[in-house]
RNA sequence: GCACCCGUAGCUCAGCUGGAUAGAGUGUCGCCCUCCGAAGGCGAAGGUCACAGGUUCGAAUCCUGUCGGGUGCACCA
């Protein structure tokens, strides 16, 4: 199905009766790509530059004895040499039909990747169960849910995770805020809102809920007896909320993980991780150097419990254990990694915040030092979200009751804006996104633009069937239906479609989800732009009463282009309209 | 001081893990609306890929250094 790989192979069987017997060469840095400029043909191949300097061949005449071997291939239709030795193919319009054909077929499952047999980890979001999602959340939801799918679609066993931090002081101040509304449902004046306490009106109702259940019994009693009751109330009401913010956004997560079951139990998981790393040679009491630069003002050396990760590529040691003897948060992330392993997973993804650049390196040394290289932590930096409206920076502050959650930004502009502007930037890079921008239907908003040609190849069929065109069961339709297609912006299109497969397993494999969104929207500019043609040439027009046949063969084009766009868009999580309103 | 990310057209950004004459949108300029949907279309101009070295058949891409912007740097979560 992805053509790219499928001529590898051929030119890699071209190369091997010209390589001497007993010989042996690497082949691995042979690749077969889309050439730069379209007039070179449809796929061009490095063979003869890689292999030159190891068949002590000049390039220029490898690729010609490649190129003899190519030229004997059905579905070639003409090899030429170019630049330093890159051998360029065209092929044959027959192959281009039996590709569509091939797509047709395989409908929404065009561009699947078998299954690998490799079981994946993406975890993302994780935030705090300390309020509901903000707008800085977004991100890391969309671009953690669609590495999700493409890696799901690519043939991978994936699983979408939250890590709940529920087990650390924040959580207690969570308490303490719910509590004070919980005295405040009991009828008690509780005026301003204390420093260091959550003011969110959002806990009012964990406080209603806990006057409810509880009546007045909490007040009578000390902050140790109530504290692990109202904090796990709050928390459940917390992480409903954000559930149910996530929701509006499309993400769901199969597995919701609470970091405080790792403290559960004698010693806890953490206590089982640290056994282990110590057999392993990974753990020692001492005391790290003190901070280059700026010394904190209250510094003094301490003896800890650390791990040498410095051994596994950190730049520091880290500790495990507190000079006090409680866990460090660092630890419940080894034990939750050592959980993960344990699960069968090979490959953690995690998808943080750009602020967190400084966990890469120490989570890589986990997994090294946890899996002793047979799983790998892959981390995903998101950048930050700068909100403009109409041009003008949307303020954060939330006395002015400017937008801050997610739920608004969503309700406001609708999920399918948010989760594909929130891919048309690298993940790593910052991005701006003017609400007024994403809502624009004009070819200069992405969403618009991609959407619109999936209403618009819904379009052409409605106006088939007004003209009386019938159309075949595109899932068993034959060679001959397809034949007739030749136009150079027809076969353009086609080539876009073919590089589907190619582009989801790079994306999947770079974990780079914009990669799909910016492919939607070329699809979609091929797509255009052969529309547009029709209307200088009214014989290149998809559908032409005069020619019956050739108009059916149009539609199974139009037909591909929708299956992808709307396969693509599924995969951003977002709709394929069929008119645009 | 150290680590990581970034620096590409006037502006906002792609650039397919090292490929050919570095692309798109927007802005500017010039043409075009009796047309399967002009919520546009076609074309042009616009670049020392921050800078300097290096690696090789070949570098925006990899390595080193410099400059400039961002983020993070003891037991916090």
């Amino acid at each position: 199905m992805n053509i790219f790989a499928d001529f590898e192979e051929r030119v890699k069987n071209a190369v091997e009766p010209l390589v001497p017997a007993g010989e042996i060469i690497d082949l691995t840095k042979v690749t077969v790509e889309p050439p730069r400029d379209a007039a070179h043909g449809d796929l061009a191949t490095n063979a003869a530059m890689v292999l030159a300097k190891g068949l002590a061949m000049k390039p220029r005449d490898l690729a010609e004895r490649i190129a003899d071997g190519l030229r004997a291939d059905p579905d070639v239709e003409s090899v030429a040499i170019a630049g330093p030795g890159f051998i360029n193919m065209t092929l044959k319009q027959a192959f281009w039909t039996a590709h569509l054909k091939l797509l047709l077929h395989a409908g929404k499952d065009y561009g699947r990747g078998a299954p690998t047999g490799r079981k994946v980890d993406v975890e993302y979001v994780s935030a705090n169960p300390t309020g509901p999602m903000h707008v800085g959340h977004c991100r890391g939801a969309v671009v953690g849910d669609v590495i999700a799918r493409l890696l799901d679609f690519a043939g991978d066993a994936v699983t979408k995770e939250y890590y709940i931090n529920d087990a650390g002081a924040q959580v207690a101040v969570l308490a303490r805020s719910a509590f004070l509304r919980y005295r405040e449902a009991l009828g008690e004046a509780i005026g301003e809102i204390p420093a260091g306490l959550y003011p969110g009106d959002y806990l009012v109702p964990v406080g209603k809920a806990l006057a409810e259940e509880f009546g007045d019994t909490l007040v009578k009693m000390d902050e140790a007896e109530w504290l692990p009751t109202v904090r796990d109330r709050a928390i459940d009401a917390m992480m409903a909320m954000i559930r149910a913010d996530l929701k509006l956004l499309g993400v769901e997560h199969d597995v919701f993980f609470s970091e405080r079951t790792l403290h559960e139990g004698h010693g806890g998981k953490i206590a089982e991780t640290i056994t282990d790393l110590r057999a392993k040679g990974f753990i020692y009491q001492g005391t790290l150097p003190p901070p280059k630069g700026q010394l904190p003002e209250d510094w003094e050396d301490r003896e800890q419990t650390l791990l040498r990760s410095t051994d596994v590529g950190d730049d520091q040691d880290r500790p495990l254990v507190k000079s006090s003897g409680a866990y460090t948060y660092f630890a419940a992330d080894v034990a939750y990694f050592r959980d993960k392993y344990e699960r069968g997973f090979s490959e953690m993804v995690y998808v943080l915040g750009a602020d967190h650049g400084g966990y890469v390196k120490r989570l890589e040394a986990v997994a090294k030092a946890i899996s002793g290289g047979s799983a790998k932590a892959d981390c995903v930096l998101c950048n930050l979200v700068k909100l403009y409206r109409d041009g003008e920076p949307v303020k954060m502050s939330k006395r002015s009751g400017d937008f801050v959650t997610l739920a608004e930004v969503v309700e406001e502009v609708g999920r399918d804006p948010v989760r594909f502007m929130m891919l048309y930037r690298k993940s790593d890079a910052p991005l701006d996104f003017d609400f007024k921008k994403v809502t624009e239907q004009s070819k200069d908003n992405p969403v618009f633009y991609v959407q619109y040609a999936h209403a618009r190849t819904a379009a052409i069929f409605r106006q088939a069937k007004e003209s009386g065109i019938t159309v075949p069961a595109w899932n068993t339709v034959d060679l001959g239906t397809l034949e007739g297609l030749g136009d150079v912006g027809e076969i353009g299109l086609l080539r876009k479609l073919a590089e589907f497969p190619r582009l989801i397993r790079q994306a999947a494999d770079a974990k780079e989800p914009h990669r799909l969104a910016f492919y939607l929207n070329d699809l979609a500019a091929a797509f255009h732009a052969q529309y547009n043609r029709g209307k200088d040439m009214p014989e290149l027009r998809f559908i032409n009463q005069n020619e019956q046949e050739l108009s059916v063969a149009r539609l199974g084009l139009v037909k591909a282009v929708a299956t992808v766009l709307s396969v693509g868009l599924d995969l951003i999580g977002a709709d394929a309209p069929d008119e645009m309103r």
